[in-house]
This record gives structure tokens, sequence and C-alpha cells, in this order.
DNA sequence: TCACTACTGCGACAATTGGTGCGTTAAGAT
DNA sequence: ATCTTAACGCACCAATTGTCGCAGTAGTGA
């Protein structure tokens, strides 16, 4: 063992990568992931290549090597890029109200042109590490939508005990699954049916939880 | 524009290029579409690429190229084999029975290991032939399901004049969803509660369809 | 049995993509 | 203003992908 890190300061084994998210780093990156969309949208998932992103952001090559490695490092990026804004759902006054423009928002997305958000979906397949931004990206938003459950129950429209998660999935599940893996044309209110679906379905109490054991 | 092209017995504009599906050929296709499903299962998705299955399979790459031509084409032969099997969905002797069981195959195909019919799903992102076969597949599957609801019908569980397609679709959505998109762990009885909430649903007429107008 | 030819195997080739040292630039702190 | 060093650009190499010409093998019909 060399002791080639005498670090005389002071304990710093790793010494925080320090990173400068100042100026340059940052209008780099924001380069490089405006690329990385603009090329999902004009060559679809796996046209994206660190090539063709690095060329179209102006960016060289081996900085986007270094900094984000393989394309999943850079859909990862994306990817938790995306979770960061200010994103609310939709507050209507009503549950089915509130799921309706939920999907409406979902569908817009996904048939939206060029298909980015499609893209990125398919595209979050091929990588690992893709695939954990994903995941997080979707817990995130349906955490959010937890609130459209919480409101209905406070308005009494449905049930105290209402399996929150599982109802947002009935209803926008058929939404994901027609757009994103059978890819048919949407019938004419594919939202709004869903949503009517899965809110009458709660309704009946079909997402209600059993009353864990040993409650009062 | 010359007459290049004599044809001195008669019009035959594109000779038919005389196939020969017989022993070899016959053999070969399977070889490498068993060679596919296995690297698929082993490298995923995107792990698949013509040298490695050519390589699994013993067939040679230039073989592969030209009769396949690419990845896409790969999947696109594997998905439209998958279609010619003899699959049934499950008889029950219910609505909601009939839903839970064709819910537990699909889970069951999507959670086994190795991943093939995942991958199979993820990996037809890739190229437009594996589009439209994966398309097809869909659309046939699908179809032969409605039986299900045919039958529901004629005992009177369902009223007349209910769209099987969406039923189908609500009640199998949440299962891709989550485990083809969302990618959590499912529920202990996930295939049971989307059966159960689509057939609840469903007896309320939430899939009805709008008599047809001019109908008397 | 024999000729015909579609199909396959082989090896070599060009093109693209993935990945890495090294010198230079510029962001952030004194 | 100037220093330190993280980050960048250039050039280069290795690996993979896709294609072609040619010779050999094996279905197919006579």
């Amino acid at each position: 063992m060399t002791s080639s890190a005498p670090e005389p300061e002071g304990a710093r084994p790793v010494p925080p990568p320090q990173r400068r998210p100042g100026g340059r780093s940052a209008r780099i990156r924001r380069q490089v992931l405006d690329a990385v969309l603009a090329e999902l949208g004009e060559h679809g998932y796996d046209g994206l290549t660190v090539d063709s992103v690095a060329a179209r952001s102006g960016v060289h090559r081996a900085t986007v090597y270094r900094r984000w490695g393989d394309v999943g490092g850079l859909l990862a990026d994306v990817l938790d890029a995306a979770g960061d804004d200010a994103w609310q759902p939709p507050d209507t006054g009503s549950l089915e109200g509130d799921l309706a423009a939920l999907n409406r928002e979902i569908q817009d997305a996904l048939v939206a042109e060029p298909p980015i958000v499609a893209a990125l979906i398919a595209a979050s397949f091929r990588s690992e590490q893709a695939d954990h931004a994903q995941r997080r990206l979707w817990e995130d938003r349906y955490a959010r939508c937890e609130v459209i459950v919480r409101r209905a129950v406070e308005r009494a429209e449905l049930p105290l005990g209402t399996d929150a998660r599982r109802l947002l999935i009935a209803a926008t599940a058929p939404v994901y699954h027609q757009l994103v893996l059978l890819r048919t044309p949407p019938g004419p209110d594919l939202p709004g049916q869903a949503a009517r679906t899965a809110a009458l379905a709660a309704s009946a109490g079909a997402f209600a939880v059993p009353p864990p054991a040993g409650d009062t």
C-alpha cells in the first residue's frame, strides 16, 4: 500500500467529489438531457446511443461517458430530473372527476408527438439503473396521487380503509395497458371509462383493506 | 425504360423463390427460435444479439442475418410462432373464477424464471417488425378470451351488450401494469383482486355498450 | 438414381459503437 | 488577480455489428 493519499488535514476517506453544480456543469447537463429527450422522440427507445446524444448536445462523447457511463445512466438521470417538478394531481371535486382528469393527462402524455413518454418507458427496460430510476418515478407519482383518494374519503365518497394504491392502479392501468403494451388506438373516451369503472368498483367497496387483526 | 426482362414464356414478374420449407430449413428455424428464447431468459431483452443467438443455436451468423435480417425479425418470428398454439382461456363456471384463473396464468407467466415472457414484451419495443407481431399476438389472445364474457352473458351473470374487450382489459390490465411497468412485488392475491374488481364493475353495468343509434 | 438449385457454412471485410489516457480549459476559492 | 483541480476535448484503441463472395450440402422433382 503506497501512502499516495497523505491527507494532511484530517480524515477525508472519500473526498466528497465536491460537486460543482455551477455554471458549466449545469449547462452541460441540461444540454445533454435535452438531447436525450430529443433523440428519444426522434429515433425511439433504441435509437438512443451515447454517440448521437453527444453529437446533438454539442458535448463531447468522452464527457458523456465519464459523467453518465452509458445509456442507462443517461436515462436514469432524465427520469430523476423528471421527478423534480411540482406536479400535483388534478382536483375537480369528485373522485371520478379526479381520476378521469388524471387519466386524460396520462393519455395525452402517452399519445403526444413525439412520443417521448412512451419511449422513456420502453427505454427504461434497457438497463438496471434506468429501471431503478423508473421505479422511483412511478412510486413518487402514485404517492402524490394518493391525495385523490384521501379527499374522496373525506368527502365520504369512499369508505374508510380504502386501499388508495390499488384503486389508483385499477383506474390508470387500462390506459397504460392499452397505449403502452397493447398499442391499439384508444377508444372514444378511454380515460373517462376507466375512471368511471374504477370509481364504481371503489364505491362498491372493492378496494377495502381487511381490518388489521388486533385492532380494537 | 429498357425491356431488360424479356420473359419469353408468359408473365412471371417476380418468379416466386420457390421456398423449400423442408427438413433442414425447419430444423434450423427451430434451433434458432429456441436459442432466442434461451438468450432472452438468460441475458434479458437487450442482451439479445444476432451473434449470441447464432452461437447458441449452432447456426452461422450469416445465415441468421440472411433469413431474419436483424433482432426484430427474430423476435417477430418467435412471437408469431408463439401464437400457433391451442391455448384456450380457463373455464371455471363463473365470470370471476374465469378472470381470476386467467390472471393467475398471466402472473405465473410474468414472474416465471427465467422471465421469458416479460423479456419478450420488453424486447418487442425494439423494432417495428416485433411490434407488429406483438400486436397480432395480443389481438389473438384477447379475441380468444372473449368467450369468457360470452359464457357469462349466457349464464345471465352479465347484461347483454357488455363490451367484452373492455371488460377483459379492465380485469387483466392491473396485473400487467404492476408486473411489467411498475415492477413492484405483487400483492398477496393480485390476480384474484383484479378479477373481483372487474367482475364487480361488470355486474354493475360498467361495460355496457351504448345501444347502437337507430336500433329499435 | 440423378440433376438442379435453394440454402447453409466459411472467412474476410467495412462500419459503427463502446471505452480510455492525456493535455487543456475554466469554475470556485483565497 | 491567481491558484487548484474538476471537468472537458482530442486522439486512439478494442469490440461489436452487419455484409459479401464463394464453395459445399441437402431438399426436390424428373
